[in-house]
DNA sequence: GTCGCCTATATTGTTGACGATATTGTCGTA
DNA sequence: TACGACAATATCGTCAACAATATAGGCGAC
């Protein structure tokens, strides 16, 4: 399990780069070579994934990528739009001085990327609010959870970032939450959150 | 893996059972002989064991059962408020006459257990009870991590099952998220959930 | 031509032994 | 007596070979 951890690592980093397609089987003796392991430790390491949720083990048959749908991405974005609430309050109510301006920092910066078009920069500043919200809520069990919800989605994830228009719109939805937490208001924090990933959600079903 | 699962099952219904303590050591070849399986067997379910929390393992020096003390307990609890007040949001959107009816059912049979002051099947029907809700939501995400949630928190779930006089007011929270599900009210559903589990955490909090 | 069976192959499942590591107990010294 | 170093032990980590299983392809019968 001490060597183990750099294969987990890199195999686990290698699905969530989208590097496998889904479904695509992953035979223990190809890994074994691709990432120069015993198969002792593919096999620890795919399993940790199967626990994951990031792939899938048929008994006697093998590994393979699992495919998300929408539906199931539709789900695990229903659990995260109020675990993530349940985050945003608990960051309203702890949220420190130097935190807020943190806050206030990425807000100001996604308006710049916005206005100048900068999407991949938006993106980048997507998941550091919501690292930092996260951060300032210090709620692990949220967290371990909406980390794990996060590595199923990535696929999805990354076609919502190419939807056209769409920093547009959730840059305010950004800003809300943002205000809402400074404003140490709980209420309006997870309030704010779940309108904002319930959009995301609705913007999830048009990309079928 | 074929055989792996029965010894993965037994030992995790000995830990959700109680039958080990917190922080007690889970020495590999003590669990070979006692579930009368190979190493190998017992080491895929340790992992599995660890990924869903009820196991804590240090390389190079074991496996013991994971302690989980009020602070994490009352954070699962958090968690679970939120998810299983969209689970209730969820079944009353659904709800079908037929499953109104069960739930009646097993709101006055809660109401009968409570006034006969069996304690033993009024915690019998809570659990009948969320496990109602969860199937009419039909929410697959949802439910999976409640499961993982709950196991976790077996032990509490006991303590508190042990406060005199918890049942008496808890009857009443069961009964609102009862009505609110037949009501087809989504809102209240979920707010009346919340405010059970809410509940549950003070309780929770109060056993220290 | 198509269906079902059977063999061959690819892949995973399992085992026992060996090596590495941490823990525990002991001994000597200050 | 208290402390540190060292050795003994317990336990986990790793490996390479073997067994079991499912899948795929070819063959024959209808």
């Amino acid at each position: 399990m001490a060597a183990d951890t750099r294969v987990l690592d890199d195999l686990k980093a290698a699905i969530l780069a989208g590097r496998y397609a889904p479904r695509q089987r992953l035979v223990e003796a190809e890994l074994c070579e691709d990432y120069s392991a015993s198969r002792f430790a593919i096999r620890a390491a795919l399993q940790a994934l199967e626990a994951e949720g990031l792939v899938e083990r048929i008994p006697n048959v093998g590994a393979r990528i699992r495919d998300i749908g929408i539906d199931e991405a539709v789900e695990i974005s229903e659990v995260r739009e109020v675990v993530e609430g349940l985050i945003a309050r608990r960051a309203a109510e702890r949220v420190t001085d130097a935190e807020a301006a943190d806050l206030e920092a990425i807000g100001a910066s996604m308006h710049a990327a916005v206005a100048a078009g900068d999407t991949g920069a938006y993106g980048e500043l997507n998941s550091r609010l919501h690292s930092t919200v996260r951060e300032i809520a210090g709620h692990h069990k949220a967290s371990d959870i909406i980390a794990r919800l996060h590595g199923q989605m990535v696929r999805h994830q990354y076609a919502l970032s190419r939807v056209p228009g769409r920093s547009s719109v959730s840059v305010h939805q950004h800003q809300a939450i943002i205000d809402a937490i400074i404003a140490r208001d709980g209420d309006a924090a997870e309030a704010a959150m779940r309108s904002h990933i319930s959009s995301v959600i609705e913007a999830l079903r048009a990309t079928v």
